[in-house]
DNA sequence: TCCATAACGAAACGTATCGTTTCGATTGGA
DNA sequence: TCCAATCGAAACGATACGTTTCGTTATGGA
């Protein structure tokens, strides 16, 4: 029983409005129990005791498990910069290989698959997934392709079909937990997200 | 409360040895509630319930939720036929129309979204998911990529990589519920999976 | 200055799931 | 004949969810 390794710093009301510390520490519990125990491990109750927090004060700064999800990956300071050195094929390998880092390096990764599977359960999860979240990561993306089409190397009808694929590769081999042995078809798939459609 | 719906068959024992019967029952009832409730619902108390069966009887069957899930996968019969144009990109193209209309209309979409999750969660259902269910189910895609191969269309160094792709387009679109609107995407992609490697 | 207001952590709620165990009944094979 | 293994039912203890209640705390408006 190692849940009660943080004693409770017992942060009491400050009043008639809601205590950011609560908050602060409710996503730093949450992203250690993430780490440390995965998906799995990864309840309510567990960030609640972590955070010596009561779960009233969890469920009043976000109305799910979804939505904590989302916000402890958005907390983890992206740290995966869109590089541009002219070639699709290049920038798309840059980036991708920076993202598999990040998320091998950070909770991340775990945050992220637990949040595909928690889409899996629940629609409002999944609509969260679809239509907030990934928009807002794949933006660093997007900007690659939007540059690649200015260049005149792919069409502009050709972004979302690329960019299906882009994503499915990621997402393959994270769910798979096989980032470490995917890693080195990173650039000949890349060269392939970026080809000229041949026909 | 529809749990009831069937009423218990009430299945005995037929001696010292498993009843088939009730595997069978199991099986039905498992695909069922996945159909039905998909995968939220998708628990064995439910499925005990909705087949007349005991929960030891599952538990006698199978060792978890994973490997029910992947029988139940299994138990449908793959429509999904490999056809042979002669072309990898037109192979590939009218193989995963297939598997995205065997996905849409059986329960078999949402029995393999329900394993990617439970993947997640347990790494003894992320093997399973790795090095039994995923190696038997692209065996016939494995095979359009040899004869590609065979008739020096790709590189056999290539094939991993291009799995890969392949794959990964088929999980994003399967895990965000969007084989509707990615279908016309289909044909392109497969071209550039299927794609001379440029460069 | 006073006090209604709202957040705090703790605890317990009821419901649900998991995987296991126990039970009496059933039936084939040794 | 009787042992053995299965059957469905029921209950177990543990855990999780999301909610409610409780006594405490301190702010901010009247």
């Amino acid at each position: 029983m190692n849940a009660t390794d943080r004693s409770a710093p017992r942060r009491a009301s400050i009043g008639a409005r809601r205590n950011p510390a609560s908050q602060a520490a409710i996503l730093a519990a949450a992203r250690a129990v993430l780490a440390e125990e995965g998906y799995a491990g990864f309840s309510i109750d567990a960030v609640s005791r972590r955070a010596g927090a009561g779960k009233p004060t969890i469920y009043r700064w976000w109305k799910n498990k979804a939505e904590l999800l989302i916000e402890v990956y958005a907390a983890e300071k992206a740290m995966v910069k869109a590089a541009a050195t002219g070639g699709l094929a290049d920038d798309l390998a840059l980036y991708t290989a920076a993202l598999w880092d990040f998320w091998r390096d950070t909770p991340s990764g775990r945050t992220f698959r637990a949040l595909v599977a928690e889409a899996q359960n629940d629609a409002a999860a999944l609509a969260a997934l679809r239509d907030k979240f990934l928009p807002e990561r794949l933006c660093d993306v997007r900007a690659l392709f939007a540059a690649a089409v200015a260049r005149g190397e792919i069409g502009l009808d050709e972004v979302e079909m690329r960019l299906g694929l882009y994503v499915g590769f990621n997402w393959y081999y994270v769910l798979t937990d096989q980032l470490d042995a995917g890693r080195a078809a990173i650039p000949a798939a890349m060269r392939l997200v970026a080809a000229p459609l041949p026909g």
